[in-house]
DNA sequence: CTGAAAGCGCTTACAG
DNA sequence: CTGAAAGCGCTTACAG
């Protein structure tokens, strides 16, 4: 039984609890001879501070705590269609956690739920974590803040909406990332250019169409109202959008999806309706998880840093002074569009 | 702040402290008359137990600690190829262990590192999990299970080796679907079949290597020695194999790749070299991670069930004994062999 | 069936 | 700069 206890390390040493308290937390006030004399000691009993009981003594408690939304998460694991996102967020945050001594704790919240701020409540109360990381869509969840500043728990908030600016906000882009992807489409020639949303829910959602319409007013290209499909992130919302633009009379020549999924859902639509991709239909996606560099062709992306955000976040909350700090500006991260082969000029 | 404690219920209900906790943790003798009581006033003032306070009042940790390799872990992270093994593994851990109340943390362990043992040292005084589920090639380390037992921490190990018979033991019969995988083969006419090993320190790679010789040797069906190429799980290690059974003077008319990262790359390899899979090259893969069926072809595959075995690891932890049991036989969970479009007769 | 006491292993004020 | 005391919020024996 490892049952090395900050006793063990005192008498060892022959000091008080108090002193190998102070070197194990790097506290002031301790003579360097005292410290190697502890460090020793500690050393040579292999002793560890027992997590619970500094919890239980006041101090932190080395956890923090990611929010997912249960359903989709759950389903894309399910369904296997190799959406990472939840790889990158620990990615990022599991390294960034080890090297201050914190640990990751994956929750899954059922934001449809009648239970769910009861959920969270039992979460902080029983953990107690010093931070909780908010993924989309409980990051734009205002209920939720309101929840998390009561109980003073700082809380980082990935993908934030535009409306609230509390708490720590760590964000990419995603209009200007419209904008760059409606851009090169017009660059290479395109003007009809079909829009496929993604799930209201999503801030995101919102900003990318923004960017898209946005770009394409500059560029003085028309969008003709059929031309944006109102959808959510799926596979099948994906081939329900591809089959109504295909149907159009003057179908679009380049297609954004904001989502991986929708985007090889179109692929796989053009493919049945002997459309060739690129030749026929030029296609980008937003996110670039992995089956879309893999597949046939590979896709031009617009890549999503869901490791670097998950990362930032993570350290804004163990570095941070947490819920005493001002708003500060929202971090915005870089993003990439990665040009493949699914982009080319249009046919005529 | 959500300072509920105990001792606010033990008030509101008129009781002791050690009645509340009796009714948390449903233990006996009391009255269903105090029972609801006690019942009311939790639910009242919304009342959670700390788990810190309780770990250090002597009960469980209610946290269960999962190992994984971190290289290779990070690694696919990091290359977005999407072997998702570790979402497989949340996936059919978290629920389980939400359903009693139980945390999963992921933790990543350096195997080769010399401080190997120091941190999984470290991790068990400092979390006091109840249990540790144990990932190749942790799950046939002698010494990490060693280590589990001399610190009688209960712990499951996911496709262990055949050699060690200690702890819960998950698998899947990884020999029965090489034969499966090979029969297939053998069914549609193949005899020339080449077979990519994975990485020597993982049980799984001998397994499937015996299992692919004795359904050959089954049907009379030689193997020349360069047939087979001892490789690792790798996509780069697939490209050395490909190349080398490419430039046979006799290749294969069909390869069974151990990885599905393998079989992408001897996908990749055959294209480049003007090969058509299946219509030159018939392939099968082993694990079944997303990119693989969504690859042209889409590939047969072996599919490994990571999810259920990472659920039944998990009930193991919870329902089980832990130490005190008796060494039990493996708990073998089912495979599947998922025919898509990569395997057909051979052309002659 | 219910309650008062001791203790888990730390940390935080408070002395000296 | 170092130490003795109190307390964190529970649970486990032990009484009654």
């Amino acid at each position: 039984m490892g049952a090395v206890t900050i006793k063990h390390v005192a008498k060892e040493a022959g000091v008080s609890l108090q002193t190998v308290s102070r070197v194990v937390n790097n506290g002031p006030n301790v003579t360097d001879a005292m410290r190697e004399r502890v460090r020793a000691a500690i050393d040579k009993l292999g002793y560890v501070p027992n997590m619970a009981a500094r919890r239980m003594g006041g101090s932190k408690s080395y956890l923090l705590v990611a929010f997912n939304d249960r359903k989709p998460t759950l389903e894309k694991w399910r369904a296997g269609r190799g959406s990472d996102w939840v790889a990158q967020m620990l990615l990022g945050a599991i390294p960034r956690c080890e090297r201050d001594g914190y640990h990751l704790l994956l929750e899954l919240l059922d934001g449809h739920s009648a239970k769910l701020h009861q959920k969270i409540d039992a979460i902080i109360s029983s953990l107690r974590p010093d931070g909780v990381i908010l993924t989309p869509p409980h990051s734009q969840d205002r209920s939720i803040i309101d929840q998390l500043e009561h109980r003073k728990v700082p809380y980082a908030r990935l993908s934030p909406g535009e409306d609230d600016e509390r708490g720590f906000r760590v964000r990419m882009d995603e209009r200007q990332a419209a904008v760059m992807a409606t851009r090169h489409l017009l660059d290479l020639g395109h003007r009809r250019i079909g829009f496929l949303t993604g799930s209201a829910e999503y801030a995101v959602s919102t900003e990318r169409l923004e960017g898209f319409r946005a770009a394409m007013a500059d560029a003085g290209a028309a969008i003709a109202p059929e031309w944006v499909r109102q959808g959510e992130f799926s596979f099948e919302s994906g081939i329900a959008s591809a089959d109504a633009l295909f149907a159009l009379r003057g179908p679009p020549t380049a297609i954004i999806a904001s989502s991986d999924e929708q985007a090889l859902a179109v692929l796989h639509r053009a493919k049945d309706m002997g459309l060739d991709v690129p030749a026929d239909l030029s296609l980008i996606s937003f996110d670039d998880t992995p089956p879309i560099a893999f597949s046939l062709p590979p896709l031009t992306a617009i890549r999503h840093p869901t490791a670097a955000m998950a990362e930032r976040a993570a350290a804004l909350l163990i570095e941070g002074h947490g819920l005493d700090m001002p708003p500060s500006p929202p971090c915005t991260l870089p993003f990439e569009l990665v040009v493949r082969g699914s982009t080319v000029p249009p046919r005529r």
